[in-house]
DNA sequence: CGATCAGTTGACAATACTCAAATACTGTGG
DNA sequence: CCACAGTATTTGAGTATTGTCAACTGATCG
């Protein structure tokens, strides 16, 4: 039967996960079981800072933007989620409401955990709560580079990590691609599309880089190393 | 005896902390069997960011600053933990080390709780997973409103901020202590002491606060507000 | 009581933001 | 498939906030 095959596929997605990675077959059949899918269309707000959490959730397919936006309209990318990674748990687990704004990037199918249900399961299944620790402690260890950035580097040396961190992560040598058009990417470096553009320009004139597009190409990667540590010229 | 009287009030004490709270005796009992109770003098080094983690730590008496710093030697206060507060979780949950330095600001009691065993009590205990999961996510929350303060708001909405949350906090009504001294609370709110004095001179000047050395008067609470609303003026 | 440290103030420099305008892209409706 | 509208990106000029350096005062602690 369909549904049969669905859900099958749905508890070997989950299971794959680093959320839910390890669990019992028979708690992933549980898990699907509380579990919604949700579709959301491209710039579809998914929830507003504020918002009561009654739940949260793991990107099936697309990408969610997590950012938070100032009076005058500044915006700060907190994170960019893609398929597997689950957002939303701060308001599971420390009550209140979501602390940033959620939206889609991309024509999204999310799967949506609601507390009361995931609680219980969480409270029964040892390894799916040490599981949500891992990823917990993970995202703080994010936050805590992010602040660091933020404080104690300046636009160039942020710019800088950021690119090396692109280049470990694609894995493509020296060759790399900016994967967010350079207004968010701004965004997500704590500034704004102008300054972006000069200090990519400034690397490139530097002989840090070299520019084509979204395409980057590290010539210096000691120099950038040197640069994202102490964040100045 | 003695012993017998000191593991007693260790585990009430236990009992007691946020973390700790709602689990039963014979679990409290255990978890004070694997505790270890350590001392700091003041301004002694905890743990370096880099350093691997065996476990983490909760404060008993004392207070210890968690931080980071640049290589120009520019600080960046995370947060202050005082009696009851845990520290140093990340690595226990996702691997790796420290991401950040803790030194005792005053002479300390710490409990540490070493890495292995104590995961094998969360892993049989779902209350006290439960409780782990709201304190870091409540730390999440708490990262994100400081990277909202450094990346979308100017330092007199970030002190601004910080006078209405110590007012709040420490229910005196208008009248309010500095917790820190000067050039801490700089290095907390993600600037320099030369900055500070400054933008406290001109909160006065422009008629929201009195200042009385380390004793603050809102005296334009309203406005106060507004200012770490917008971070402006 | 002397030395070190915290706090304040002044003069200056620099990083990054604002505003404005020109150019290049993108996606959509005709 | 093209034209147009709306974005995205870049560059320039000017400003502003904040950091740097230096000097001075006052407090604190041996």
């Amino acid at each position: 039967m369909i549904d049969d095959n669905r859900d099958r596929s749905l508890v070997e997605w989950l299971g794959r996960t680093s959320l839910f990675a390890g669990m019992a077959e028979a708690h992933l059949r549980e898990l699907s079981g509380i579990a919604m899918v949700v579709s959301y269309r491209k710039r579809t707000t998914i929830f507003s800072a504020g918002d009561q959490g009654n739940g949260f959730y793991l990107v099936k397919e697309g990408k969610v933007k997590i950012y938070m936006i100032s009076p005058e309209g500044k915006e700060q990318i907190l994170h960019i989620f893609g398929s597997g990674e689950p957002f939303g748990e701060v308001p599971v687990f420390a009550g209140k409401s979501f602390p940033a704004h959620a939206v889609a990037l991309e024509d999204c199918r999310l799967i949506f955990l609601p507390r009361d249900d995931f609680v219980a399961l969480v409270a029964a299944n040892p390894a799916l709560a040490l599981n949500l620790l891992a990823a917990l402690a993970a995202r703080l260890r994010q936050f805590t580079k992010m602040i660091d950035a933020l404080s104690l580097k300046e636009v160039p040396g942020r710019l800088a990590a950021h690119l090396l961190f692109l280049s470990e992560k694609q894995l493509a040598g020296d060759n790399l691609q900016l994967e967010l058009s350079k207004t968010q990417l701004a965004s997500l470096l704590g500034t704004i599309p102008e300054t972006l553009s000069r200090m990519l320009s400034k690397l490139q004139r530097e002989g840090f880089i070299r520019i084509d597009g979204a395409k980057i190409l590290i010539s210096d990667r000691a120099g950038l190393a040197a640069l994202a540590e102490i964040g100045k010229f």
